[in-house]
DNA sequence: TGTACATCAGTGAACGCGCGTTCACTGATGTAC
DNA sequence: TGTACATCAGTGAACGCGCGTTCACTGATGTAC
């Protein structure tokens, strides 16, 4: 028979947990993003996340519409966090196009590394467009990002890499680092211990975009 | 106040269904996938999947241990389909490597756009590996396909087309076509109308491979 | 500075619902004699 | 060929459960006077 601890209360429950939470908005946020981790972007309650948040099942309708509301905000603020590390990359090199798309590039795979249930809310939970007009738009503010620095880099370099428009160049890097992010997160990629080759990976994909120069 | 229809009684009330199905197994396969087309993979419910099959709700448990089986019994049938389709297109053009490579890429995009629910299966099902064993084998066979066939392609090009091992090559051109595939069935490609320009995009992104040769 | 009050983020109990699964059963099929 | 019976794919009613959402409420905060 197990002997019941009795000398003193654990400070989590004695320090008397206060009525209003400060930032519930985001810890629902957080708390969703762990339970997507391990459910996916639609196998998630609303109710687990209450629990997780320790909060009662009504309080996040002070906040989100409802269920739905919260992974759209979930998917929005995500996107945005994307876009940032995006502008980042770009605007932190200053060095050569090849330099830069190279940096935008490595970019595009360490948030979808380093943030595997954002980057899944994002590209596959499924939230109709006709219900979130402005997360669409959010997504296409980010990923614009890449449109247009690839548009930039193509005018400063050599004539030879001009004989393709720049959109299908873009959505050609584009599509290779979202591939390659997608198989990474998804766990294609692990027998063939791809990972510590993602550096050639990145220079070879990028390198290719400018006719050839070794 | 409507008129009742009192004429006849329509052919397919009429003709009384048999006892047994026939092909409940494939029945309740393709119901699934009809259902994830519109709710994603994990959105569907079992219940859902029986009354498109008009049948009761324990019948599937005649053929399917669980729910996630069901799923796991979708995505291996999509894998095993995927795998047709792709060494069909390694065969059928017998001509050169490139030609090889290009029709493997588009074998590739064809089936994730023309079998969007079994992609997302597929790819975004979340099935726990350690539970289906037998479908993470079956992932692996049709994807070594793309491995294998870079693989052999690359001995039969020209030499300076080697200066980069084979596997990583191949991560390469197979993460390209899944991205493209991805952000094509998710939609993020439709406003800048890419889909025309597909053919470009695999030429491109197939001639790379061996170098620089135009 | 002190008090009254509006505001609003939280509670917790309750609801109706659809779900996944089980059960004893039924009826069709195939086979042994 | 005809009959008895084993097999098994289906039925339909029932179950317990967790879910999303609502409701009247409570208690903390900020502001007007």
């Amino acid at each position: 028979m197990p002997e019941k601890e009795e000398e003193s209360i654990p400070s989590e429950l004695t320090a008397k947990k206060p009525y209003h939470h400060g930032d519930l908005r985001q810890a629902l946020i957080k708390a969703t993003l762990e339970l997507v981790d391990s459910t996916g972007p639609r196998g998630f309650s609303l109710a687990q996340v209450c629990r997780q948040a320790g909060v009662s099942t009504a309080a996040p309708y002070r906040h989100f519409e409802d269920k739905e509301s919260l992974l759209a905000a979930v998917s929005e603020s995500s996107f945005a966090l994307f876009r940032q590390a995006l502008l980042q990359a770009r605007d932190a090199g200053a060095g050569s196009p090849i330099q830069t798309l190279r940096a935008l590039a490595g970019a595009y795979l360490d948030f979808a590394c380093n943030n595997q249930s954002r980057f899944r809310v994002m590209f596959s939970s499924g939230l109709p467009k006709s219900r979130f007009p402005d997360l669409y738009k959010s997504a296409r503010s980010a990923l614009d990002i890449v449109l247009e620095t690839v548009s930039e880099c193509q005018t400063l370099l050599p004539p030879e890499s001009k004989r393709l428009d720049a959109y299908t160049l873009a959505v050609s890097l584009w599509s290779q680092c979202h591939g390659l992010a997608s198989l990474l997160i998804d766990g294609y990629l692990k027998e063939i211990s791809v990972e510590e080759r993602i550096p050639e990976l990145l220079d070879l994909l990028v390198d290719r975009y400018v006719g050839c120069e070794e």
